[in-house]
DNA sequence: AGCACGCCGACT
DNA sequence: GTCGGCGTGCTC
């Protein structure tokens, strides 16, 4: 009888692929484990045993498998079945999910090695120049890499060579399998043996009596020893005796020290849980309180609490009561907000308990805090993380909050899969019997709907912290006063004076604008053009620290233009602006202020972001000009004024969530006004003060932006009402994007009748010189989900089937918002 | 996703 | 005439 597994392999194809293992190893491997297998021609690639069986396949022979990698499973029979229920769901493959759910260091990939063939006897005569550069190369070094080749030659494809090598047999190709991850290991000294006890210290250091600097070392190291009772790092000894490393070298070669190394953690919080929790006033109690009446009887709970009102202390709360319990707790939060202040202040609650988990960690790290996680240590009973670490391999999940519950980056894009990891979230505690909480001053839709129908619980606060009052709220209209002059530039003249009085309080200011650059269009005023980016199918915007012209869709950029390219004339004009006009502005109406701008231009670097914060919290930065990054959870102590430049833009953004969004964002750059003391002020600019979202935001109404928004979600038939998939056909040639999508929404229709929108070009039809055309089924309540997938399917293989349409990329995304 | 195999333009 | 571009098909 012959054995067998099934294995998952990190690539965007459905099925699972067989490869034949022996008895023993069957014995041995378990599902969850990984293995190493021969795929395709030459590579090896990772593979995930998914099932173990004895079955040979009918129509082929199974391959033999490499290697096995693990003692013991890396992943838990929970997290398969999340990855599936993910792959189902969002219509992706579970390898795809399996390349987003496991740390890069995992999925090991064979590299081909070069190495001379030193049976052969060659002749320079007999090669080629780049030939022979090759062969130079391999005398220096024994072993080549593919990409290594390709930079001696300078060229990209150097398969040809490598092949006309191996024909001449002067090289001979290898595969190569390593693993990416290395445990980091610290040095260690200690004291041979002999000299620890009393006569041979003694002794040692008479010896030394002639090596002053060395018998300094011997003493420090034991005067350590005596304090800490713990193992001692080499770099620890050097730091406190003074002495140089050579030193310390000296000692070992002397056999007087003896040099070890310990495997350690890369993160590692060195500081110690020193802080009680913090009592809770009377409304974040009585939210406790409801909160756990409500997870008896509920498992999921919106948590409603207005900008500043401590929600936080009452996370601390409910982890608390979990840890206590012996379980693990997943917190949430949207990627940006994690960098800051919250990781500090959770690890004064909980020291070392508290793992974090984000993309600005390097592959080591997270492999640690994955391995940490699975094992369930000591060091990863919290883990703080973006919306990837919902993919940890958790044991015994208690609670899991979802802080900031209504930002839109829960929501993966791009590559696949396309989840959203607050609804993954709410799947992941179902099947780990966790309660989840989700948190935020204001909720989505979908999940207050969901509250309010009495799916979830919910529980509100509607009270600051130390009872601050929420900040005054005024609306400018801009049309009025550009009608009387009373503009410069895009500063009103109230909010001139607000800036002023709130400068010279020594209050800091908050500038909000939610669009990066200088100004997204150029135009020439004499013949109208403007120009636009060679790939895609925007105009370009200026940005005028570089003096650039820069494409925010592909990265495009070119210098900024003297002349009309059109014309020739330089009356070249800049419409609308973004944060840099704003922040120019700025400076100059406010010369004695210090200004600085917080976009994605300025917070690139690893620390760009953190260094803009540390300068506003210690009131560096008088006024700060920003996107939309500003509204990330920051508590900021000083600011007073918070004025939005120009509410217009977002309201009138072309999407159905627009105005929810408005509101949720205008709300939240609000509340970062006015957190301590006195009252803060918001001025929100706009052509249209009688906008309703805008009144909403200005009495933070959320109840009534919440009830007006739902009827129009009923009216148009857009979530929570109607579930969505968005398909995007993309190619790079129009006329097979727009036949192509034709095919698609017809045969769609077929089926469907009704409720199919498109094919429709985006608001941007050509990214990257690739078109896109999007069409959109909205899916009623009473509509199967799983049914109305498994047609998207069918007509998706029939549509992959058609010749003409061959190299259209079909990207399905469900719950596309 | 890679990566090999196979058919058409710009260079020695 | 070859080198090298990327379109298409397959991977147990």
């Amino acid at each position: 009888m012959g054995y067998f597994i099934d294995v998952i392999l990190a690539i965007p194809v459905e099925r699972m692929f067989t490869y034949s293992i022996t008895q023993a190893e069957s014995e041995f491997l378990q599902v969850g484990m990984r293995v190493s297998v021969p795929f395709g021609k030459s590579k090896i690639h990772t593979g995930l045993v998914g099932a173990i069986h004895t079955n040979a396949p009918q129509i082929y022979e199974a391959k033999e498998i490499h290697q096995i990698l693990d003692e013991t499973p890396i992943v838990t029979q929970k997290q398969l079945e999340f990855w599936q229920w993910i792959a189902k769901y969002y219509m992706c493959t579970v390898g795809e999910v399996m390349r987003a759910a496991l740390p890069n260091a995992f999925i090991l990939e064979s590299e081909t090695l070069i190495s001379r063939n030193l049976k052969k006897e060659i002749k320079d005569t007999d090669l080629k120049d780049d030939e022979f550069l090759v062969f130079e190369a391999l005398h220096h070094q024994s072993t080549l890499k593919i990409q290594e080749v390709s930079s001696i030659l300078d060229k990209k494809n150097v398969l040809p060579v490598i092949k006309r090598l191996i024909d001449k047999e002067v090289i001979l190709l290898q595969e190569e399998i390593y693993d990416k991850y290395k445990p980091k290991y610290v040095r260690y000294v200690k004291l041979q043996a002999q000299y620890t006890s009393e006569i041979g210290l003694h002794q040692l250091l008479q010896d030394l009596s002639r090596a002053e600097k060395q018998r300094q070392v011997v003493m420090t190291l034991f005067s350590i020893s005596a304090k800490t009772k713990k193992p001692i790092k080499v770099k620890d000894l050097i730091e406190e005796s003074g002495a140089s490393a050579a030193i310390v070298k000296a000692l070992i070669d002397k056999e007087i020290l003896e040099e070890y190394h310990i495997q350690t953690d890369r993160v590692q919080y060195e500081g110690e849980d020193n802080e009680a929790t913090k009592a809770l006033n009377q409304y974040q109690t009585e939210a406790l309180k409801q909160i756990k009446n409500k997870f008896e009887t509920q498992n999921v709970i919106v948590l409603h609490g207005v900008t500043s009102s401590g929600k936080t202390e009452v996370y601390v709360k409910l982890i608390e009561d979990v840890l206590l319990k012996g379980k693990q707790v997943l917190y949430l939060l949207p990627e940006i907000a994690l960098t800051t202040q919250l990781v500090t202040r959770l690890q004064n609650y909980f020291g070392e308990q508290v793992a974090v988990f984000h993309s600005k960690y390097s592959a080591h790290e997270r492999v640690e805090v994955y391995n940490n996680v699975l094992e369930n240590t000591n060091t990863a009973k919290i883990i703080l993380g973006a919306r990837s670490s919902i993919f940890l391999p958790f044991h015994d999940l208690g609670l899991i909050i979802v802080d900031e519950e209504h930002e839109q980056s829960f929501k993966q894009f791009n590559p696949a899969p396309r989840y959203h990891a607050r609804d993954a979230a709410v799947v992941l505690a179902h099947l780990h019997k966790s309660k989840i909480l989700l948190g935020s001053a204001t909720p989505s839709l979908e999940s207050y709907k969901n509250a309010i129908d009495n799916k979830y619980g919910l529980v509100e606060i509607n009270r600051r912290y130390n009872n601050v009052q929420l900040p005054d709220t005024e609306l400018v209209d801009i049309a009025d006063k550009y009608k009387r002059k009373l503009m410069k530039g895009h500063f009103s003249d109230r909010m001139i004076e607000e800036i002023t009085e709130a400068l010279e309080e020594g209050y800091q200011v908050i500038l909000f604008q939610n669009r990066r650059g200088y100004s997204p269009i150029v135009e020439c005023n004499t013949c109208g053009h403007s120009p636009q980016c060679p790939n895609c199918d925007v105009s370009l915007t200026y940005h005028q620290y570089r003096k650039q012209l820069r494409c925010h869709y592909c990265g495009h950029n070119s210098a900024m233009l003297q002349k009309c390219m059109a014309c020739g004339t330089s009356n070249l004009d800049t419409k609308g602006f973004g944060t840099e006009q704003i922040e120019t502005e700025a400076k100059s109406l406010f010369p004695k202020a210090k200004v600085a701008r917080m976009d994605l231009d300025t917070t690139r670097g690893k620390h760009g972001y953190e260094k803009i914060i540390t300068a506003l919290e210690q009131q560096e930065i008088d006024i700060l000009v920003g996107t939309q990054m500003l509204t990330k959870g920051l508590d900021f102590r000083n600011v007073k004024l918070v004025g939005i430049m120009n509410a217009d833009n977002m309201l009138n953004f072309p999407d159905f969530r627009a105005h929810e969004r408005s509101f949720q964002l205008m709300l939240q750059v609000s509340g970062r006004a006015g957190r301590t003391d006195k009252r803060g002020k918001v001025l929100i600019q706009t052509y249209n003060p009688y906008h309703k979202i805008l009144q909403q935001v200005s009495t933070n109404n959320y109840l009534d932006m919440f009830k007006e928004q739902l009827q129009e979600r009923r009216d148009f038939k857009y979530p929570p009402f109607f579930r969505l998939i968005k398909i995007t056909l993309k190619h790079r040639d129009y006329n097979k994007v727009e036949t192509a999508s034709d095919w698609f929404a017809k045969s769609l229709r077929q089926v469907f009748k009704t409720n199919i929108l498109g094919p429709e070009f985006p608001p941007v039809s050509r990214v990257r010189n690739q078109y896109l055309k999007n069409i959109l089924i909205k899916i009623p309540q009473q509509q199967s989900l799983a049914k109305t997938k498994e047609a998207i399917n069918k007509i998706n293989s029939s549509f992959e089937a058609v010749g003409p349409f061959k190299g259209v990329r079909v990207i399905i995304n469900v719950d596309n918002y």
